[in-house]
RNA sequence: GGCCUAGUGGCUCAGUUGGUUAGAGCGCCGCCCUGUCACGGCGGAGGUCGUCGGUUCGAGUCCGAUCUGGGUCGCCA
């Protein structure tokens, strides 16, 4: 039977107590983490958000019927207890912060019984995933999400705080808004006062920013709830958070400048880290030839070798035929993997695969200057070794070479490096390496829809030098837009928007769009645009990622209280759900029928 | 949509080439124990091996399908 609290009023957190409240009466409530029943004396560790603290029950101090009920304290049973601070008289728990000391019981309230929980709530949980998400109020009780979604916190109030110092206003703008087709798939939600018509939840509230800025707001930011309806990733929820800001009369060096100082900030006063100013830049073009990818992750080098000229005119025809295609030849030094096995080498081809390589062609350097080589059969000694020079190949390196059209190339590649970074283990896990990656291509070509898409949105301003060539040659266009990336992975990105109607009416023009398809979506947008702009730019990070960063966890579900398995339900509330009859019907939606078969 | 991977008592796992009553640790239940903190001692309960179908004299173990997690490619302006 649970007991009331009344009369009673909770003096500490677990933690809060420590040797300089000796001989203090406290109050301490909480889950009973573990009871140790001696017999005559009952220990009881008892756990809040704060940690552990342990309690001391003795018949003598606390009288018969308060250790009567001590004695059936079970985990995760919710008490409330009324002692005396003490030293510890055993042995002192150095692996406790409050190790020291312990809570001589004088009474004890069971304020909440607890059935025997479904997996053990312990730090550095076994328990399948499954299992935990289906109990995710439980989970949560861990000490480790409670670390994550506290450190999430701290960052949220850091944030809003140094923003609202450098002048930015914290505006909402609207969940239940427009579809725009271009861009990830939209989440729907039905109308009942427009049957048949639908809002959308926003992927983002790009539009919305560009119009605060248009009315005069300035400094905008906002943490943003965003949704997307994508397949999900380890680090990828269909429901996620951004940290979303947008400047007036800037440029591009004016959003960095805030925005390092931003970083700078909350690595300093959360995690104590230094990040050296400024943050490195690097146009994507290099990071492209470079590492491969534009998300570049530099805390190890390997990085690709262009040999295309150097093989342009060998006999081996995959080289050949790449060169002959218009793409390129690039090759990785792994160094000192000379003699891994032949299973690892096909493995390595096989990841290679995956990234729409045919294969990899290799070359193992053997310590007697010999070659061991998939392809050295197809090419001359001087051939040999003028690309095994060009790699600086040494004894002892292993050389891997992708050929194919110049994306296929950067993504397997690229891909291969980070895969053999974490293989040879190349990197210090405890470093952060910060970019910037700048110059982005404005455009890409869907090959699927057969036009050009915008690579980060329709409002992204072009380089200056580069819009004639919007006319003539859309994908060699720059956009000037920005990521700034985190040990390889993509935190944030951001752009210089569009403000001129007259550019951004080309731009749909390259899009594809009509004049008509472009005001039938984004009319508010350009009519707003008519009526007076500034210039203004904006950025916005993954929130999320950013925590999982921060928290050296390798999945996002680890720093969002309630996040969703692979097929974007929710294992605890077993969302999404069908619904009334009677609520379809007032929304005019007919049923799918997919309950029968 | 494709590929990879896991699914055995409450939890985490083991289970050899298919062969008699499916094991372990932790947890749980009962009794004992006044200084434990991975407490200890004694005793006990609990699973038919995700599901369905097949092969076989016989399947946790082989085959097929399917469900549920996880990773990944595509996708993610």
């Amino acid at each position: 039977m649970a007991e009331s609290m009344r009369g009673l009023k909770r003096s500490h957190r677990c933690t809060e107590v420590s040797a300089a409240n000796q001989g203090e009466t406290v109050t301490v409530m909480g889950w009973v983490q573990k009871s140790r029943n001696k017999g005559g004396i009952i220990f009881v560790d008892l756990r809040d958000r704060s940690g552990l603290l342990q309690l001391i029950f003795e018949e003598s101090d606390c009288g018969a019927e308060n250790f009567a009920k001590a004695e059936k304290l079970r985990s995760e049973f919710v008490i409330a207890v009324t002692g005396c601070v003490e030293k510890r008289g055993g042995a002192l728990n150095e692996n406790l912060a409050t190790g020291d000391i312990e809570i001589r019981a004088k009474e004890l309230r069971i304020l909440s019984e607890a059935e025997t929980p479904p997996f053990p709530i312990e730090e550095n949980s076994k328990t399948k995933e499954e299992l935990r998400l289906k109990y995710r109020y439980l989970d949560l009780r861990r000490p480790d999400l409670q670390r994550n979604l506290m450190l999430r916190s701290r960052v949220a109030v850091l944030v809003r705080q140094f923003l609202t110092e450098e002048g930015f206003l914290e505006i909402e703008t609207p969940m239940l808004t427009k579809s725009t087709p271009e861009g990830a798939r939209d989440y729907l939600v039905p109308s009942r006062v427009h049957p048949g018509n639908f809002y959308a939840l926003p992927q983002s509230p790009q539009l919305f920013k560009q119009l605060l800025m248009c009315s005069g707001y300035d400094r905008y930011f906002q943490i943003a709830k965003c949704f997307r309806d994508e397949d999900l990733r380890a680090d990828r929820q269909p429901e996620f958070s951004q940290i979303d800001m947008e400047l007036s009369f800037v440029d591009v060096d004016d959003v960095i400048d805030i925005n390092e100082r931003l970083l700078q900030k909350l690595f300093k006063e959360i995690l104590d880290i230094e990040i050296p100013m400024p943050i490195e830049r690097m146009t994507w073009q290099e990071a492209m030839d470079r590492f491969g990818s534009d998300k570049p992750d530099l805390r190890f080098g390997m990085e690709l070798t262009n040999v295309t000229e150097v093989v342009r005119d060998c006999e081996f025809a995959v080289f050949k035929n790449a060169v002959e295609m218009g793409g390129s030849v690039r090759g990785l030094n792994v160094k000192g993997q000379a003699g891994m096995p032949r299973k690892k080498i096909d493995a390595l081809v096989d990841f290679a695969k995956d990234y729409g390589a045919k294969g990899l062609a290799y070359l193992a350097v053997n310590e007697d200057g010999s070659y061991k080589s998939s392809f050295a059969k197809f090419m001359s000694e001087e051939e040999l070794s003028r690309l095994v020079g060009a790699m600086k190949g040494e004894k002892g390196d292993l050389l891997l070479f992708a050929a194919d059209k110049n994306k296929v190339v950067y993504d397997a590649l690229g891909a291969l490096r980070i895969h053999l970074g974490e293989l040879l283990e190349l990197f210090d896990k405890n470093e952060y390496r910060f970019l910037w990656v700048t110059e982005f291509p404005l455009l890409e070509y869907s090959e699927e829809e057969g036009r050009f898409t915008a690579m980060h949105h329709p409002f992204t301003m072009p380089m200056e030098e580069d819009l004639p060539l919007l006319d003539t040659d859309p994908g060699k266009v720059r956009a000037n837009a920005y990521d700034i990336v985190l040990n390889g992975t993509e935190l944030g990105g951001g752009s210089v928007r569009i403000f001129q109607n007259d550019v951004q009416e080309k731009m749909f023009e390259a899009l594809g769009f009509t004049k008509e398809d472009a005001y039938e979506q984004f009319g508010f947008l350009l009519n707003a645009f008519k009526y007076g702009v500034p210039p203004h730019a904006g950025l916005a990070y993954g929130l999320d990622r950013l925590i999982m960063l921060m928290a050296k966890e390798e999945n996002i579900r680890d720093v969002i209280a309630f996040p969703k398995v692979k097929d974007a339900s929710c294992l605890m509330t077993e969302a999404p759900d069908k619904v009334d009859e009677a609520q379809l019907k007032e929304l005019k939606i007919e049923t799918c029928g997919q309950e029968e078969s």
